[in-house]
RNA sequence: GGUCCUGUAGCUCAAUCGGAUAGAGCAACUGCCUUCUAAGCAGUAGGUUUCAGGUUCGAUUCCUGACAGGAUCACCA
C-alpha cells in the first residue's frame, strides 16, 4: 500500500469513527499541498460538512487528530479554511527512497496483457514531409513508448499514401519536364525530388487555367479542364488498370520517396512495426459495405449508394459507397481497420491524425461500433492542432512550408554554434561533438513539439521558438549531464552509495524531500499521459523534476557534507534523478548526454 | 448557417477533471562562478483568466448567451 493509499484509508476510517458514517474510497482524493503551508497531502473537507456537522475547521481538525493518532505516515496537520494540510513523518521520505532505488524497472508497469496499435506519419508520397510532420511523428513515437512503458504491447504502424491523383500529379509533371533526372544526377533527396514535381504541376496547371480563362472560358470550367489535369486523372485510371509504363514510373518514383523517407525517418528517431500501403488496401472495405447492409446498419438508396444514417448520434447521414459500386475515403478506413486487427488481433486502435479528420474519425468509430467490433470501443482519434507559422498557415503548393530536413539539419546547426560559444566541447572527440549536437538540436524540437497539449494548436516561429535555456529539452538533457558529473565523482572518491543503508537519516532538507516526492510521482504520470494520450504531461514532470534536482544541487553541497551516509544518499537521490529523467525523457524519444 | 476545437502575463505554455493568494519559461531589471558543469540558482516587475449572466462554501475549470480565431460540414484523400 502506497501512502496516498494508506492516508485515504486512514480518512475513511475516521469518518467511520467519528461521524459513524461509510465514505467509498474512491470518492477520497488528496491534492498535493500548495508550496506556502506546511505539508505534502491536502484533504478538502468542505464537501463533508453535511456529514459532520461542524464547521469546517472543526471537520478538519478531527480528521486531523484521527489520522495523527492513527496513521503511521502522518506526524501532523494544520488547517487553514476548509483545508486539513497532513504533515509527513520524516522516516516515510527515506523509506519511499529506499523502496523506489530497489526497483530494477523504474518508469516501467507491469504487463496488462492488451495490444494496441498506433498508427501515425501516414505520409503522402508525392513531397517531402514538413514541420506538420515532425509534430505527428514525434506525437506517435512518443504515444506508443508511454503506452509500451503502460505495459501494453504496442504496434507501430505507418499507412503509406502512396496512390491517388496527388500522386499522379508528380508523375505527370516528371513525365514532362524531368528529363530523366535522378535523385543522383540532381543531388536532391528522393522525396525532394518528387516534391519539385509536384510544386512544377501546380505552377503548370495554375498556367493552363490562366490560358483558358484567357481565351474566355469559366474559371471553374477552366479548372475542369486543363490538359494537365485530365492527363493525371487519365494516369490514374491508367494506373488502376495496371498500365505498364504507369506502373513502373510509379514503382521508380515511389522508390526513390521511400529512399528519402528512411534518411528522414533516422534523424527523427522514429521507426516503425509494420507499413500499410493504400496501393494495397484502397479497395478494401467493400465486404463490409455487404455486411452493413445485411446488419441493417447501412442502407441503400435509389441510386444505388449505400449510406449510414447516423442522425440518432447527432451526425448526418454519410456515403460509404458510391452509386457505381466504387469506394470513398471511408471505404477503405473500415477495410484497413478490419485489417488491423486480422493482422494483430489488437484491443485498442490510436490513430495520430491532424484535427482537421475529427468528424472522419467520429464517422467510423462510430460505424465500427454499430457493426459490433470487439475493438470498436478501444479506437482512439489521437487529434492534433495544426504549428502555425507567424506568417500564417503551412502550404505547400505554395511554397510557405518550413521542410522537416531543413528544420531538423537548422537546429543541429544551431546546438553546435551555441554549444561552441559556450566553450563546452573541451575533450570531446569530433565524434562525440557531432553526436552531441545531433542529440541537442534534436531534444530542443522534440520537447519544442510535444511539451504543447496536442490538441492544442500551436505557434512556431523559427527565429524565436527554439531555445536552449528555461523550459526546454536542453535544459533537461542539462541537468542529466550535470547529475552524471556528480556521479563520475562519486565513482572516484569510492563513495559506495548503492549499498548504503539510508534508515538512519533523520533529517531532509525540502529539496531532497520535494526530489523524493517528485521521484515516486513518476509511474502515475506515465499513467496520466498514457491514459490521456498527452506526452506533454510527461514533458512538464521532467521539466519540474530537473528544476527541482537543480534547486537541490544549488542549495546542498554533496560532497562538502562531513557524514558518509547522508553524502552518500545525496549521491544516490542524484542517480535516481538522473535514471527518471533519462527513462521519461526516452518516452520522449529524446536521448541525454553524460557531458555537454 | 450547423457541428466540433481553442481563447490565461508583452510572447510561448501550465494549472493534478470544482479548491487556498492562477504558476513556469522567454523578453526586461537585480544579485550569485578561487566550492560538485552559470545551458544553472535566487529575486523584482508583469493578470478583471475575451465579455455578460447563472449554478455554490468556492469557477480559469461546469451551464447559458455573446465576441474572436481555427477546423469541418465533397459521390476529394
Amino acid at each position: 500500500m502506497n501512502i496516498q493509499e494508506s492516508i485515504a484509508s486512514g480518512i475513511q476510517q475516521a469518518f467511520k469513527v467519528c461521524f459513524s458514517h461509510d465514505l467509498p474510497l474512491e470518492e477520497i482524493s488528496l491534492a498535493p499541498t500548495r508550496k506556502e503551508f506546511e505539508g505534502t497531502y491536502t484533504f478538502v473537507v468542505f464537501t463533508y460538512l453535511k456529514v459532520s456537522k461542524l464547521s469546517p475547521e472543526a471537520t478538519g481538525n478531527k480528521i486531523g487528530d484521527y489520522l495523527k493518532e492513527n496513521v503511521a505516515e502522518v506526524s501532523g496537520y494544520n488547517v487553514v479554511k476548509g483545508f486539513l494540510n497532513l504533515v509527513l513523518n520524516q522516516s516515510v521520505w527515506v523509506d519511499l527512497f529506499q523502496k523506489l532505488i530497489a526497483n530494477p524497472t523504474i518508469g516501467q508497469l507491469p504487463p496488462n496483457g492488451k495490444k494496441v496499435m498506433v498508427e501515425y506519419s501516414s505520409p503522402n508520397t508525392n513531397k517531402p514531409l514538413h514541420l506538420g510532420h515532425l509534430r505527428n511523428n514525434f506525437l506517435g513515437y512518443s504515444i506508443a513508448e508511454i503506452l509500451k512503458a503502460n505495459g501494453y504491447e504496442v504496434i507501430k504502424a505507418n499507412l503509406v499514401n502512396d496512390r491517388g491523383i496527388h500522386i499522379c500529379k508528380s508523375m505527370v509533371a516528371y513525365q514532362h519536364f524531368g528529363n530523366d533526372e535522378t535523385p543522383e544526377s540532381s543531388g536532391l533527396k528522393g522525396d525532394h525530388l518528387a516534391g519539385k514535381y509536384y510544386v512544377l504541376f501546380d505552377k503548370e496547371y495554375k498556367k493552363q487555367i490562366e490560358e483558358l480563362k484567357a481565351e474566355g472560358i469559366s474559371e471553374e470550367e477552366a479548372k475542369k479542364n486543363a490538359p494537365i489535369i485530365l492527363e493525371a486523372q487519365d494516369m490514374l485510371r491508367k494506373w488502376e488498370a495496371n498500365d505498364e509504363v504507369v506502373v513502373s514510373l510509379w514503382k521508380k518514383m515511389n522508390a526513390w520517396v521511400y529512399a528519402g523517407f528512411a534518411a528522414t525517418y533516422q534523424r527523427m528517431g522514429v521507426n516503425f512495426d509494420k507499413f500499410y500501403y493504400e496501393s494495397d488496401t484502397y479497395l478494401l472495405g467493400k465486404d463490409i459495405v455487404e455486411e452493413g447492409l445485411s446488419k441493417g446498419v447501412f442502407f441503400k438508396k435509389a441510386d444505388n449508394s449505400v449510406w449510414v444514417d447516423l442522425t440518432d448520434e447527432g451526425l448526418d447521414q454519410k456515403l460509404v459507397q458510391r452509386g457505381d459500386g466504387t469506394s470513398v475515403y471511408i471505404t477503405q478506413d473500415l477495410g484497413t481497420a478490419d485489417l488491423k486487427y486480422k493482422d494483430f488481433k489488437i484491443d485498442k486502435s490510436v490513430y495520430v491524425v491532424g484535427n482537421e479528420q475529427d468528424y472522419h474519425f467520429e464517422v467510423l468509430f462510430k460505424i465500427m461500433r454499430k457493426l459490433g467490433r470487439s475493438y470498436g470501443s478501444g479506437l482512439y482519434h489521437l487529434s492534433y492542432g495544426m504549428v502555425d507559422l507567424p506568417t500564417g498557415k503551412m502550404k505547400s503548393r505554395e511554397g510557405t512550408v518550413v521542410d522537416a530536413d531543413d528544420l531538423m539539419q537548422e537546429m543541429i546547426e544551431t546546438a553546435e554554434q551555441h554549444t561552441k560559444e559556450l566553450g563546452k566541447i573541451d575533450g570531446f572527440s569530433s565524434d562525440q561533438a557531432t553526436s552531441l549536437y545531433e542529440m541537442l538540436g534534436m531534444g530542443a524540437l522534440k520537447y519544442f513539439l510535444l511539451k504543447v497539449d496536442p490538441k492544442k494548436r500551436m505557434l512556431f516561429n523559427p527565429q524565436e521558438s527554439i531555445e536552449f535555456q528555461g523550459n526546454t529539452g536542453p535544459f533537461i538533457q542539462y541537468s542529466h549531464a550535470r547529475i552524471a558529473s556528480i556521479l563520475r565523482k562519486a565513482v572516484q572518491i569510492g563513495v559506495n552509495y548503492k549499498t548504503t543503508d539510508f534508515s538512519g537519516i533523520s533529517h531532509l532538507e525540502e529539496s531532497e524531500a520535494d526530489l523524493i516526492y517528485l521521484l515516486n510521482d513518476f509511474d502515475r504520470k506515465i499513467e496520466i499521459a498514457g491514459e490521456e494520450f498527452s506526452p506533454s504531461v510527461l514533458a512538464q514532470y521532467l521539466f519540474d523534476l530537473a528544476k527541482e534536482y537543480n534547486r537541490f544541487y544549488a542549495d546542498v553541497p554533496i560532497f562538502l557534507e562531513n557524514d558518509a551516509t547522508v553524502l552518500a544518499f545525496r549521491v544516490a537521490l542524484s542517480e535516481q534523478t538522473a535514471k527518471t529523467i533519462k527513462k521519461g525523457m526516452s518516452l520522449l524519444g529524446i536521448t541525454v548526454p553524460d557531458r555537454m
